[in-house]
DNA sequence: TTGTAGGCGTTATCAG
DNA sequence: CTGATAACGCCTACAA
């Protein structure tokens, strides 16, 4: 059904039509309800394709988020936020990233500042640094610019939509498996690795939802828990991890809330007569951590599909400024559980051509 | 860049750069050779737009898929075939569903007949009456329809794409996770429940890679298997079903290689006392298997995300028919492990919203 | 308040 | 072989 049917439905013009569908007024209140109706009662959708040929509009959106080298895991919420640009650009939608040193705030802001003068009509941003990002939403709502949130969240900053995980419940998933994976009895290490000294919401997250699986499970009893910190900053971190891995010698297994899991990994393997039975779980499908899960050493990975997460988010912006349709405030996406037998599939690297 | 402006850099009008585009001959040499130097050289791209709205093409794609009650299987794959359609319709993309009994070829016959003679121009196939659907296969070929399978494949069919599931990969997983929660030792019984005597090669193949993990594992001493087979027809299956549970009374775990494994669950549940120890693994995220995998009857659950498989399979054609891009010829979803613990996000209405 | 005309980029047709 | 032109459905300006 096409503007011009309708308008002859109506005995009404083309122009007439036009103004009813898209509110300009200056149209008599009667020949409005008379237009509208018929809109409604032939469930008129205006075609694609014409709209797009006139409107011919291209839309600007920006992402920011952290830098990284070949490997880390913010490669892959890039990967997937430039996939949805090759799939999407021919809508209009028209990508540029910036990347900023997520160890350095005056690097963030110098990137926000950037972000802000280029005036973009959508914002992806991942709030890794939690207050300054926040600062930022701040500017972008004053300004009108749409923006969505990537990995983790900012409650009330009303972006167009989040797209991330639940990170206390990936940690009882960890803990989960590990219960599982060591017989429900024995010490476990939780080590965080960081290269910095900022607070990481996400992984506080998964330690507290590892923590309260064993917790509120039956056999804490048998249980242990010990909890460690590896700077890779400092000068005798690969010490401190050995000792980490294995302090009292009767570790049976180790949570690594993060992707840095492969640094306890390759520790265990140059111990493997001490400490070849410790289970390890950790997260992220990162090249070094798979490596590790295909030779054994790694027994669980937990993946949230950080590609998907970037393709939603450039597609949010699709579906908000190209389509105008309503696009969910929240997505979680599932928690996979990555062991050797299914890693195959998850590895693909095309998980995003959907 | 528009064809105009390539026109006027090669000197020539738009129709003879639209026949250079489009090969349709009628072309010297030397122009066809200057006006395709200079789109190579500036990357032309055609307007998505004007070309979807001077064609006004719609494409009528017809799947054939098993019916279903609420709650079964294939309602999955349904589901996302007809998401898919709520987002493609819009670029012309149309879908009528036929719906055959999988326990019963003259239906398939009956509407693959219907099929052919509605001429469409694309047809989705789950090939779950192997024989049947190959001659159909065959049928569509010469017609030069394309078509996709999903669920499982017809090798050599020259199908357009396949989009599916790994199904020994999936039973060398269910074996793997079997093993770790029944700490590797034990009598594992598998149970394939069917209400029809069709040859099914999916849950053969699942048998097969359950089968081959426990062979080639170090401790394939301390495992015993039973096999068992309970049909829906029969009088007393629930008694049979009953029996094959815990046959010898040391069972341990139950495979089920289908989506079947709700009927187990419930027969553990009556009898909790004696059989509450056993561990369950099946497939499909159904509503009556997410029932007992919630009251933690069922320990673990194997998707292979149906929905994600309906919807691909119309996507296939949006992009072959209305882009006109290669589509990979095989597609194989990964093998979700679902647990008490991330089923949540599994669970999700809208899984295939992406 | 209403109607009309021109144009978006592409395709297809028709006349040269 | 080549060029000009109408048409697709929608939007916007401008005329009435």
């Amino acid at each position: 059904m096409t503007i011009k049917e309708i308008a002859k439905l109506a005995n009404v013009s083309l122009g007439t039509v036009d103004r009813v569908i898209h509110k300009r007024g200056k149209v008599s209140k009667k020949t409005e309800e008379k237009v509208s109706a018929i809109i409604k009662k032939v469930n008129y959708q205006p075609n694609i394709y014409a709209r797009g040929l006139v409107l011919n509009k291209s839309y600007d959106i920006i992402a920011l988020v952290p830098s990284f080298v070949e490997g880390e895991y913010w490669e892959m919420p890039s990967k997937g936020i430039k996939m949805a640009e090759k799939n999407l650009s021919k809508f209009g939608i028209k990508l540029e990233i910036l990347y900023f040193d997520q160890n350095s705030v005056p690097s963030f802001i110098e990137k926000a500042d950037e972000l802000i003068k280029l005036k973009p009509d959508g914002v992806i941003l991942a709030p890794v640094i939690n207050f300054e990002a926040a600062k930022l939403t701040k500017k972008l709502e004053k300004a009108n610019i749409p923006f969505s949130l990537i990995d983790s969240n900012i409650p009330n900053s009303n972006a167009l939509s989040f797209i991330g995980q639940d990170a206390f419940q990936s940690g009882k998933l960890a803990a989960k498996l590990m219960c599982s994976e060591i017989k429900a009895q024995g010490t476990i290490s939780i080590i965080t690795i960081k290269n910095n000294e900022n607070h990481n919401k996400t992984l506080q997250q998964r330690i507290e939802g590892f923590k309260d699986y064993i917790y509120n499970s039956d056999f804490i009893a048998d249980i242990s828990l010990t909890e460690n910190n590896i700077h890779l900053g400092s000068a005798n971190w690969e010490e401190c991890l050995t000792q980490a891995c294995n302090p009292d010698n009767d570790t049976v297994g180790i949570f690594v809330p993060s992707s840095m899991i492969h640094y306890v990994a390759k520790c265990i393997e140059s111990n493997v007569d001490t400490m070849g039975n410790i289970k390890l779980i950790g997260n992220d499908l990162i090249a070094n951590n798979v490596k590790y899960l295909k030779k054994g050493i790694i027994n669980y990975l937990i993946g949230q599909r950080p590609e998907n997460q970037g393709y939603l988010a450039l597609e949010s912006f699709y579906k908000h400024l190209v389509l105008e349709k309503q696009v969910p405030s929240e997505k979680y996406l599932p928690l996979d559980i990555i062991t050797q037998e299914n890693l195959m599939y998850y590895n693909d690297d095309d998980v995003v051509s959907m």
